[in-house]
DNA sequence: TGTTTGACCGGTC
DNA sequence: CGACCGGCCAAAC
């Protein structure tokens, strides 16, 4: 079939419940593929032009709002994340321990 | 068709 | 403690 690690990339991101945050790494590792969370960060580039994936709820294992600059200006992403309650503060995502939502946990595989 | 890069991560020097 | 390197997947040149 032409499914891919990449579709399979929005359908997680797209799980992300409102109000939580992911990181690369963690969707990577989820999809088996713990090493590629660069291909991770790639699928979320082209879903800038996908609003059914709401990349702004994926951060770096830091919380760090590296992929801002992606986006349609470099503030959608801080503002997107605190409209839905998220605290982000100089790029940086506040209580991003709790506020982080692992798949291969919440999902449980 | 081969090389380079990219919104990353982990380990090593 | 800071910087560098390798690895995975996919797209662009």
């Amino acid at each position: 079939m032409d499914y891919t690690f990449f579709d399979n990339v929005y359908e997680v991101v797209k799980l992300i419940p409102k109000g939580r945050v992911s990181a690369y790494g963690a969707i990577a590792r989820y999809l088996g593929a713990a090493k590629s969370a660069r291909a991770v960060g790639y699928a979320l580039n082209q879903c800038a032009s996908m609003p059914d994936v709401p990349a702004h709820r994926v951060v770096n294992r830091l919380g760090m709002l590296t992929g801002k600059h992606h986006f349609a200006t470099p503030t959608a992403m801080q503002a997107a994340l605190e409209a839905e309650g998220v605290e982000v503060k100089d790029d940086q995502v506040q209580q991003f321990d709790k506020l982080f939502w692992d798949p291969s946990k919440e999902l449980e595989m």
